[in-house]
RNA sequence: GGAGAGGUUCCCGAGUGGUCAAAGGGAGCAGACUGUAAAUCUGCCGGCUAAGCCUUCGGAGGUUCAAAUCCUCCCCUCUCCA
């Protein structure tokens, strides 16, 4: 793998550049749109392309339970499994430690999951998530980590990061695939001091790219952007930083100012099911009365193939009456929004002009 | 014509003397979703000059301190038999 920058915004931290994987280039900022259980939800990847997906995500933790890794790697891996030739992230299960946090328990070793399934117990640590993300043969591997719940106290962080440093070590050393590459992930909750450890004892250890993760887990913004630019400054220039499940996209743009290269988020997908659209105006709940009879598109100015076709009122029929295009056109929709605005936020960077398009956005919002 | 069942707040449907503005569901209205246990979850859902009052349980009348609930008559639905 290899990452390029090519541009850097003059009055902020933003950088435009390309990663090339043996998939292909990807182009950043990126957005890489959310696909869990080796789908992104209700779109097929003939949509994703159209809405230009460069890369997308998925998961170790549920590939894992369902169908399983190693037949995943019998039917030729994750990539000819789902018909998506373009690079793919997995995630290592790190998150699952903090979203199915009832249903595990840490040791120093790893973390022992009960199935959210059927209830069977499964153990999975740093060389288990390496040997299932070998075999599901995604390009970009991260590392096994504890994403801490917030708040959380000082103590329990700290060793939270000594435990991800371990795990992040013990990672280093699986072997995976040609082609693979395995991304380290800075941890350290809110504190200043944890994060630079945090991301200090990771880039000793020299990954190809670095994650910010344990954000996007209910903090306020403007602390999310202090500990954004905190953990950013210990970074490698030259290595991709990527942003783990944030966010809105006003979350995105100022992480992009910051230097922040990729991000991911199920919202555009997660939002699109329950009817919210996003807009440059804001987001649009296409199931509002107010749109019953509106006949004009989501946004005037969107190039999608739902805002080509169809109408509000057409998009707001299908959600009231749960009929599934819903769910493929309004995540169409906020899917090609999110690629989208990055296209737009890349380019005012190439043209030194971020600061104005950030100035521009909340303006239309307001 | 005979026998039976029933009419409840937008709909379906509980409720058979006071704890009933009336369970529950649906529909509707609004909100939340941030490395997906999410096509999920939450709130509102008769009116008002609101910790109180007013109107409501097919219609009219009656019994009672008190009626969606009991009585009388009327109207209307449905099922079965002829």
């Amino acid at each position: 793998m290899k990452f390029e920058i090519l541009h850097k915004d003059e009055s902020t931290n933003a950088r435009a550049g390309i990663i090339e994987t043996t998939r292909g280039k990807i182009e950043t900022p990126v957005f890489m749109p959310v696909g869990t259980q080796g789908t992104v939800k209700a779109l097929s990847p003939e949509d994703l392309t159209d809405a230009g997906a460069q890369i997308i995500l998925s998961n170790t933790y549920h590939l894992y339970l369902r169908p399983g890794h190693e037949t995943v790697n019998k039917l030729g891996g994750l990539h000819k499994f789902m018909n998506w030739s373009r690079p793919v992230l997995t995630d290592s299960g790190g998150y699952q430690v903090y979203s199915l946090a009832k249903l595990r328990k840490i040791t120093q070793d790893g973390v022992t999951f009960q199935s959210h399934i059927d209830g069977s117990r499964h153990f999975l640590g740093p060389r288990e998530s390496m040997a299932i993300q070998k075999a599901l043969g995604s390009d970009i591997v991260m590392a096994f980590d504890e994403c801490a719940p917030y708040p959380a106290d000082y103590e329990y962080v700290h060793n939270s990061v000594k435990l991800t440093s371990k795990w992040a070590k013990v990672c280093l050393d699986q072997e995976l695939g040609e082609g693979q590459n395995l991304f380290g992930i800075v941890q350290g909750g809110m504190y200043s001091d944890l994060r630079e450890m945090s991301a200090k004892e990771l880039v000793e250890m020299d990954f190809p790219g670095y994650a910010l993760g344990g954000l996007s887990v209910g903090e306020e913004s403007d602390i999310r952007e202090r500990v954004i630019s905190e953990t950013v400054q210990f970074l490698p220039d030259n290595k991709p930083r990527y942003l783990m499940g944030v966010g809105k996209p006003e979350d995105i743009l100022e992480a992009v100012i910051l230097g922040v290269d990729m991000f991911d988020c199920v919202m555009p997908t997660r939002n699109a099911r329950n009817g919210s659209l996003f807009t440059d105006s804001g987001r649009l709940v296409i199931k509002n009365a107010a749109y019953i009879e509106d006949s004009a598109p989501v946004d005037e100015n969107c190039g999608c193939y739902t805002c080509r076709n169809y109408s509000r009122a057409y998009l707001r029929h299908l959600f009231m009456a749960n009929e599934l295009l819903a769910y493929r056109l309004n995540s169409i929709h906020n899917i090609y929004y999110y690629i989208h605005f990055m296209d737009r936020i890349k380019n005012a960077i190439k043209d030194n002009k971020l600061l104005e398009f950030k100035k521009e956005f909340y303006k239309l919002r307001s």
